[in-house]
DNA sequence: CTGAAAGCGCTAACAA
DNA sequence: TTGTTAGCGCTTTCAG
């Protein structure tokens, strides 16, 4: 085995409680010693072990992240910044993918809960029932869903829903269609609500698309009835279900923007990376994974005691290349 | 805190030793206590708190996944296929993003390492010599390089670069270029390997610009290298440099397929989304973690008497719609 | 098959 | 400022 404090106790000629405090309160102990013990530490190799730190501590300085899946482009971003926040904070994270399964995401969850301080639960399909349920074992924290009590990030997915059906409405377009996302998403009841209201007061008729899988596939089969809806504007849950729209509706030799306008929500690399370039709505999911980290960490550090905070950030169209003025096949972008 | 091994001894009328086999060895329990145990822990909602068992056990059930990027969509898949296969092997995993950073990557290892069984290093860029001396801290697996002494998995991209060199060569290309990665990517060498001796055999002139950095603004910085270089195809060393050179061949009023063929690597989301889709060399990352899992818990599980293994895993090449037949502006895909 | 006891690596009162 | 002493929750001999 490794080396450990008792190691570097012996080597320094001091108790092992001289090399703990070292380490964890470096003020309690003479610079002279300090020193000693550090350089002996060094040559040794020795690292604190976390594990056994977490046993008397009760604090693990691990972090859960449960995402429903790694590979939807929309989490990449929010784990790395997460992560990353998290080790600043000297934390680590461990990372879970539940497969969009709510089952296997409460699972995760009590699997974890025993080696981390909290956990971050991004767009979480569990019922807020459970989640309560569990948050007596574990400070948690989500993203984009409401719980009540609990401390929260949003994406204002509203806000940019606003700005794109308005956005439609100036282009002309007066029949636009909703892709939802599955049931069980916040933003997607978000995006319903917001969309519901804005085509209501710019006098566009919406037809509400649901529910869809989350990804191409679910653009694509949704392309049929996007077609015979009547619709020339469609905003989607999310830019991979945009692009598989795109693809589905090109295939029935209906092209974008020429024929309709779509927009997705995401700002994902896939969707900037597309030509079309797809207008979209930004989603700050660094800035997200950022902030959680923090919250969580409050959270943690506040016990039972902490009031919930509730942060909103902001998210904005960005108009690119998929929206164009409705009915004038070939008619120039907009400025 | 949490309910111990100790609440559930009490209750169930039993020493905290028999819980404790209940739960690691069941075969030493009588059926009859194992399952009144069992029941009362079900009650309690007990869990074993694996950082204690992890303090005599020597195992803490955790692996660390050390990636260059999480954002590069390369990874997603990999980290997808990797946890969800340490999860069936009852192991949770640490994710960690070095930012294409040696120094944090070596550092992350370090302070990962007294928490985790075995760390998976995939795409290091650490040197041989800091991983070798690492090595005595922790299991390693390598993902795409070779270590000596190391479990490897390698995807075996040059199969799928010789493919690629061919197919250029079957379309009438005579020029190629290939935009190489970082240096010290053991990819990239393979990939400037295996060009340089498909083109030699293929009769074919190849042109190597380089380093890049392995993302779009990568290949957008390229462009101009390459249209100067006269190449007609090219072949970048992932879909995301990729698509950044067909975009900055595109500002330069170059059209790919019509007038350069691109290949990109990975068969990434971006690129089976992108229009025109790329030609791709499939690169089989959920398959690379789950094995690359394998590896590591055969090398946690053998200690230092085992013998490293070595998976090769291969690479195809997709024709797709970003190349066609070289000088023929306009002419059909090819069947 | 079960209990007792020691100890994993570390921290946290408490004394000195 | 430092050493002493007790554990944290669990496993693992060793007896019984």
């Amino acid at each position: 085995m490794a080396v450990t404090i008792r190691d570097v106790a012996r080597a320094s000629g001091v108790h092992v409680s001289t090399v703990s405090r070292t380490f964890s309160a470096p003020q309690l102990v003479s610079a002279e010693t300090r020193n000693r013990v550090l350089t002996v530490a060094e040559e040794l190799g020795y690292r604190p072990n976390r594990a056994a730190r977490a046993l008397t501590t009760g604090r693990t300085h691990n972090l859960g992240l449960i995402v429903a899946d790694i590979a939807n482009p929309f989490f990449p971003p929010l784990i790395k910044a997460a992560q990353a926040q998290a080790r600043e904070r000297d934390y680590h994270v461990f990372v879970a993918d539940t497969d969009e399964d709510p089952l296997l995401e409460q699972e995760l969850i009590e699997m974890l809960c025993k080696q981390v301080d909290g956990v971050l639960l991004c767009s979480p399909r569990l019922s807020n029932r459970v989640i309560e349920r569990l948050r007596a074992q574990v400070p948690f924290v989500v993203v984009n869903r409401r719980v009540k009590g609990l401390s929260t990030v949003l994406m204002d997915v509203g806000q940019g829903v606003r700005a794109a059906v308005e956005h439609l409405a100036a282009l002309g377009h007066r029949r636009i269609a909703l892709l939802s996302g599955p049931s069980g998403s916040w933003t997607s009841e978000e995006m319903h609500a917001a969309a519901t209201a804005a085509a209501d007061e710019s006098g566009l008729e919406l037809t509400v698309l649901r529910p869809n899988e989350p990804t191409e596939q679910g653009g694509l089969a949704a392309a049929a009835a996007v077609a015979g809806s009547g619709a020339t504007g469609v905003l989607c849950y999310n830019d991979l279900v945009a692009l598989g729209l795109i693809e589905g509706l090109h295939e029935r030799g209906l092209s974008v923007p020429g024929d309709l306008s779509v927009i997705g929500v995401d700002d994902s690399l896939p969707g900037r990376l597309n030509r079309p370039k797809l207008t979209t709505i930004t989603m700050p999911t660094a800035a997200a994974g950022r902030m959680a980290v923090d919250l969580l960490l409050a959270a943690v550090n506040a016990g039972d005691t902490g009031t919930p905070t509730l942060a909103r950030l902001e998210t904005h169209l960005i108009v690119r290349e998929s929206t164009r003025a409705a009915g004038r096949v070939g008619a120039p972008l907009p400025a």
